[in-house]
RNA sequence: GAGCCGCUAGCUCAGUAGGUAGAGCACCUGACUUUUAAUCAGGUGGUCGUUGGUUCGAUCCCAACGCGGCUCACCA
């Protein structure tokens, strides 16, 4: 048995005294007619209550607490927002009373009573009953700091939760995010569908994958990095608009945008080029923004974000030439590009593909520079496996990605439904792993064999929702828009 | 994985140029029937992240380790 302080057994004391009393301490018969919120479009607008206008029945947890004796104000925190009750001694009894004088500030409690304005004119709970729910145990953190303790707020997020509204109302606006997004796609008549977590061959993106096992089938499984295989297999099947929005799992470093589980909505749609998906996205993200925000002008960081369309657009050695302040000649020739990339500081080796040379210099000089939202287009071919190769010039792809506050939020292309192409890139791959790649992507032959019954031609698209959400809840980091962040374990 | 910073009461933080620690909030006792970080009076509460080392003596100095944050690397 753990040593207990003074603090943590004076409440244990309190249950048992409760049960000797003969009140249990967790009671399960209370019914929550009203959300705090209730009392609100009731009486909200109202400067003048009339007495015992109408009776309200809420429940939650009790976050602070204001005693003059024989009365009390008490503030309660329900999934709606706040309120404020006030318990008077002459209008609950005396013995009800001197029940409540024990309840904790953490407590869960219940109470009936009529709305009321206070003499400052705040809307408050005029308590008739009031009854203990759930007793708590271990105290709040204060109320004026609050919890700022990082590490704390992650590893108990549920504390955090309790007296950080703005975390929050961070997880409502995340919520709303993703139902914004699933209703955006559903008008558009994109059918959801959810699609294996546990490959037995991990693809869709370059990334080291986490390995698990089965073991009735004793096979190794792979967590997946992108759903991405599995969707096009779907266009394959006749489900030409299809969209996926669920976790993906990378095996590598974690950092204030990196956590290894993430959201993505991915979505494809047959018949429509990646160009098509430029104005879809701007669409979708205007519309999520203006429903979230109500404008499309915020703030991430100090830095003022603009999603007023058109949105800028880019190709890839553009954006080096513009941010990187090289001539489009540098760009051209592998060897000045080499030098160049050299000369900002990138460890480039001697036989390094161009494609993967330019990719790196534009996401050195330009990447972190693309503050409004961007498109980057014009992708090349090297780093690009599962992208359709340009008409114009098969060095390069149709592909684009979007940023926004110096990140990569979303990543697109034109399908790439040539099997005979997409076996060749598959096989590069393998012999890319073979060179000690290890992101490199596996050879998928099912994957090679659906697209020999035919993918229409379709564009398909990723975003990083958890990258969405920071943008537009102005978090600096990737944990503070996931619920429970993963973190070492404790002790 | 590397560098830098942090870890003191339930929470937010001081502090000790080495002599075993303080405040505010919370909590306990008392007063108070319209407060808003309520107020007033009194009080309880700490293996100073862990383990070693130096020292007569370490929360403080040194080392290792743990956990966290930031930056870099990797990546979305």
């Amino acid at each position: 048995m753990e040593e207990l302080s003074e603090l943590l057994l004076q409440r244990r004391r309190k249950v048992d005294e409760l049960w000797s009393a003969g009140i249990n301490p967790y009671p399960n018969s209370f019914r929550q007619e009203n959300t705090s919120a209730d009392i609100v479009a009731g009486f909200g607008e109202i400067t003048e209550i009339p007495e015992k206008a109408a009776e309200f029945t809420v429940a939650g947890r009790m976050i602070a607490r204001r005693s003059f004796g024989k009365a009390a104000f008490i503030q309660l925190q329900d999934r709606k927002g706040r309120m404020q009750l006030y318990v008077r001694k002459d209008v609950i009894g005396d013995e009800a009373f001197d029940i409540f004088e024990n309840y904790d500030i953490g407590d869960i409690i219940g109470a009936t009573g009529w709305p009321f304005r206070t003499k400052t004119g705040e809307l408050s709970l005029h308590v008739t009953e009031i009854t203990l729910l759930t007793k708590s145990l271990l105290p709040l953190p204060e109320k004026f700091h609050g919890l700022t303790d990082v590490e704390t707020r992650y590893r108990q997020r549920y504390v955090d939760l309790i007296v950080n509204p703005d975390v929050r109302e961070v997880f409502f606006k995340r919520a709303k995010i993703v139902s914004l997004i699933r209703e955006f796609m559903v008008k558009r008549d994109f059918l959801e569908v959810e699609t294996p977590m546990m490959h037995q061959i991990p693809g869709g993106a370059a990334a080291r994958p986490f390995i698990t096992h089965h073991n009735t089938l004793d096979m190794e499984l792979y967590l997946r990095i992108a759903p991405e295989l599995y969707l096009k297999r779907l266009v394959v099947g006749g489900f030409d608009r299809v969209f996926e929005i669920n976790r993906n799992f990378r095996n590598e470093g974690i950092s204030v945008r990196h956590n290894p589980e993430f959201t993505m909505m991915e979505f494809y749609q047959a018949y429509a080029t990646y160009e098509d998906l430029m104005d879809f996205t701007e669409e979708m993200l205007c519309h999520v923004a203006e429903q979230v925000l109500g404008t499309l002008d915020f703030p991430y960081q100090g830095q003022d974000i603009s999603f007023v369309r058109p949105w800028k657009r880019l190709t890839v050695k553009e954006a080096i030439v513009e941010y990187g302040g090289v001539p489009l000649k540098t760009v051209n020739d592998r060897e000045l590009a080499l030098t160049y990339a050299r000369s900002i500081g990138l460890e480039v080796s001697e036989n390094i593909g161009y494609g993967r040379l330019i990719t790196e210099i534009f996401e050195e000089v330009a990447e972190p520079k693309l503050i409004q939202p961007t498109f980057i287009t014009q992708y090349p071919t090297e780093v690009s496996p599962l992208s359709r190769k340009s008409d114009n010039d098969p060095e390069f792809v149709d592909r684009f990605e979007f940023f926004c506050a110096g990140r990569e939020m979303a990543n697109a292309f034109s399908e790439l439904n040539d099997p005979v192409d997409q076996k060749e890139r598959f096989l590069a791959q393998v012999e890319a792993k073979k060179g000690g790649d290890e992101e490199a992507h596996y050879m998928d032959e099912d994957y090679i064999r659906a697209l020999e019954y035919g993918l229409p031609p379709t564009a398909g698209e990723g975003i990083g929702i958890d990258r969405l959400v920071m943008l537009l809840t102005d978090s600096p980091s990737i944990r503070d828009v996931i619920l429970f962040p993963q973190l070492r374990k404790e002790k």
